[in-house]
DNA sequence: AGAAGCTCATACTCG
DNA sequence: ATGAGCTTCT
């Protein structure tokens, strides 16, 4: 048994296999087989160590990861499979809240805020310090906040970190408001979960004992993109036992703007001075060339941890160059592509994935899988539950879970419309305020005031009665909640509540009863696998719709072209890649262009969709493109932004690129360096007439050159011939920059 | 008072 | 395209 279970495994993954006791450090490349060996592992601890399948951890990125994880383990276990505790950071944290949160004062029948419900929380707390949005954008203040707390910094502590700038003084107003309002509401958001699990841990002796002892092998998969906190939770929870393997590799590590940390992978091995290392060098998924150009892209970056990836399989295709006039043509570009590759190379349209850097640039490919009548599935995007018409029914269902949810609970007070307008809701508010009541409960005191005037609110009549009509809707549907599993309570609500009948005549009514049917249907799944409990499926569901990632729901069962984001695409594989937009300002990102780290990201980012490739891999720019109408730069190029080529692109050997295009311009952006070397593109020119520019283009035309130059200001994208041009002043690129940030 | 209709700015990557 | 914030309509 256990010698099958190692039969297929090269020496370094059955050394990783079976490196059971104490810390292990996988550095694992991409396609090197990640997956087996922690699944191989997990085997080998069971059947090989005789461990008791409900004390080994593992603790994957994506539900759909989990998800995968525990089919293959099924595949090699069976039913012993069962036992083992698979779960991302959120839901594993979830978990512990709930059975023990409140030892620590949490109430256990918390909600979780999503983006938008934090920045309506924001919002308020904002209102409420008297800062203005205007000058403190929500969302700036949020990602303070959030960095605080991937930190493991409360405010308190945020306070003493922090110089005493004017800012974060600021941002600590707002965080200590938003905070006391969210344990108010009973909600946590994301960053919260794992914090908040964190702190539990910490502050309460018997409840860390207990999951100390309990877990005594731990697995961490994609071990770059984890922050501070959570690395702190992997180590409290493993600190008994100290059976802690963390899986990861720094050349993905694509999550950094999220606070995600590579230095975790160095403070492993600080903080396990005893840990084993082993790489996993060989790749297993892709051809020889798509490897060896994911190298040469790769290779450049700095703080590289040694992990030569390599691979035996077959050199295959060149990778293939498009340069394309706009979007529009890219897109055509591709599915003429993969209409070949269907007709004469017997690949299905599932076989192949378009990648690219911004979610709008689907759109683009959306159109012409449309005009093609090619079916496509669209991951991320608008995510289902951030819809409005789902993001309605969860709110209901969340006050009935959870009557302090106030973000909730705003939302759905007037929807549809029900005769309590902004006046009524400022005056119960107010009146709640003043007497220490939360907006339910005010509203219910309202409501039950038969004899008028016994409160000092001033309300009309006609609002005292709608909020009695509302008042009336909720306790009947928090009544029934106790009977009902959550499938029946979405139709209860629905009915209640008269939802359907407020989307009709909308605009986007088909669409949307469409969605509130796939809601149900969703709901109805929970609720089959809890009916001997459907009490309890209310809560299950919640938590599931508020822990979903867009890849989770990726089905392989459609025969369909998958369109998604370079981040959402990390730890997917396809036979066919084709990842477009490869330009400067939008891989690498214009917000990331000016800061070398955060370029070196974007290249990871490139380097995880190249590996993403198992036999083909196309590669796309334009020479325009239009991204959200574009209205900064809607002078240029009518509408649209003329592109320059990636400076990623130039990495990749000519010998592995095949190039198409119907343009003679050159790939290499830089072509015409050894002629004129003191203008590049990327260099800050002056020109008398037009100002300040940025080269983004060179082109050798006869004996002079043509320079594209984005100059500042209204004279636009100018075409100029070098020779006559008046530039007055040269930067080079790597100064034109000194560090912004 | 509350609803509806309008303009306006705004938009990277995510559990 | 979407939401916030404003004005106008009922």
């Amino acid at each position: 048994m256990v010698t099958e279970l190692l039969r297929n495994l090269n020496p370094a993954q059955v050394e990783a296999t079976r490196t059971v006791d104490g810390p292990l450090l996988i550095v694992a490349g991409p396609g090197s087989g990640k997956t087996r060996v922690i699944t191989h592992r997990i085997a080998y601890l069971i059947n090989g160590c005789s461990i008791d399948p409900n004390r080994i951890v593992a603790v994957t990125f994506t539900n759909k990861a989990a998800r995968e994880m525990r089919t293959r383990l099924d595949n090699l276990l069976g039913e012993l499979s069962e036992g083992v505790i698979c779960k991302t950071f959120h839901s594993l944290c979830v978990s512990i809240l709930r059975v023990d949160g409140k030892k620590i004062g949490l109430d256990n029948s918390f909600v979780i805020y999503d983006d938008d419900d934090k920045s309506s929380l924001l919002k308020r707390a904002m209102e409420e310090a008297n800062i203005d949005p205007k000058q403190y954008p929500i969302r700036a203040i949020g990602n303070a906040i959030s960095d605080a707390k991937s930190n493991l910094l409360d405010p308190q502590a945020f306070a003493l970190s922090r110089s005493n700038s004017y800012y974060d003084e600021i941002v600590l107003r707002v965080y200590e408001r938003y905070e006391s309002l969210k344990s108010n509401m009973a909600a946590l958001d994301f960053d919260d979960l794992v914090t908040q699990a964190v702190g539990l841990l910490r502050q309460v002796t018997e409840v860390r004992e207990k999951y100390q002892e309990r877990y005594l092998h731990l697995l961490i998969d994609e071990f770059q993109d984890t922050n501070h906190s959570q690395y702190a939770l992997s180590r409290l929870l493993a600190d008994k036992h100290r059976n802690i393997c963390v899986v990861g590799d720094p050349d993905q590590s694509i999550y950094a703007w999220r606070n995600a940390d590579v230095g975790n992978i160095l403070s492993f091995q600080n903080n396990y001075p005893d840990s084993k290392v082993i790489n996993l060098e060989e790749n297993y998924r892709s051809t020889k060339n798509i490897v060896e150009a994911a190298k040469h892209v790769i290779s450049p970056n700095r703080n590289r941890l040694n992990n030569d990836l390599f691979s035996k399989n077959a050199d295959g295709c060149l990778l293939v160059v498009n340069e394309g006039h706009d979007e529009n043509e890219e897109a055509q570009w591709v599915l003429s592509e993969i209409d070949r590759l269907v007709r004469q190379e017997g690949l299905r349209f599932g076989d192949c994935a378009v990648m690219y850097r911004v979610n709008a640039q689907s759109r683009a490919m959306e159109d012409a899988c449309r005009r093609h009548g090619v079916s496509y599935r669209l991951i991320g995007g608008v995510r289902f539950y951030l819809r409005r018409e789902i993001k309605d029914l969860i709110a209901y269902l969340r006050v009935i879970h959870n009557r302090r949810d106030e973000i909730s609970l705003m939302r759905i007070i007037n929807v549809p419309p029900r005769g309590i307008g902004s006046r009524t809701i400022e005056e119960v508010r107010r009146w709640g305020e003043a007497h220490g009541f939360s907006v339910y409960e005010s509203l219910q005191a309202i409501s039950d005031d038969k004899e008028k005037g016994g409160l000092q609110v001033s309300l009309t009549g006609r609002a005292v009665s709608a909020i009695r009509r509302l008042m009336t809707l909720f306790e009947e549907l928090s009544c029934q909640a106790q009977l009902l599993g959550v499938s029946d309570l979405v139709d209860l609500v629905l009915e209640k509540v008269g939802y359907r009948e407020y989307l009709r005549g909308g605009e986007r009514e088909s669409e949307q009863l469409e969605n509130v049917q796939e809601f149900r249907g969703q709901a109805l799944e929970v609720q089959d696998l809890l009916s001997e409990n459907p009490a309890l499926s209310l809560e299950a569901f919640l938590e599931s719709v508020a822990l979903v990632s867009p890849v989770d729901g990726l089905n392989d069962a459609q025969d369909a072209v998958t369109l998604i984001t370079l981040h959402q695409a990390k730890g997917l594989e396809f036979p066919v890649v084709f990842i477009l937009g490869i330009e400067e300002g939008l891989l690498p990102h214009s917000r990331s262009i000016d800061d070398p780290l955060q370029v070196e990201e974007e290249r990871r980012l490139f380097y995880v969709g190249m590996t993403r490739a198992k036999e083909r891999l196309y590669l796309s720019r334009t020479f325009l493109r239009r991204i959200y109408g574009d209205s900064r730069n809607s002078q240029y190029s009518g509408g649209r932004t003329a592109r320059t080529p990636s400076r990623f692109l130039r990495d990749i050997p000519r010998s592995l690129i095949e190039k198409i295009g119907n343009d003679s311009n050159s790939t290499r952006g830089d072509s015409v360096e050894s002629d004129t070397p003191s203008i590049r593109v990327g260099d800050k020119v002056k020109h008398k007439t037009f100002g300040e520019g940025i080269v983004l283009n060179t082109i050798a035309t006869g004996d002079d050159v043509e320079a594209t130059i984005a100059f500042k200001g209204p004279s636009g994208v100018k075409r100029i011939m070098l020779g006559i041009a008046p530039l007055e002043k040269l930067i080079k690129k790597d100064e034109a920059f000194p560090n912004n940030e």
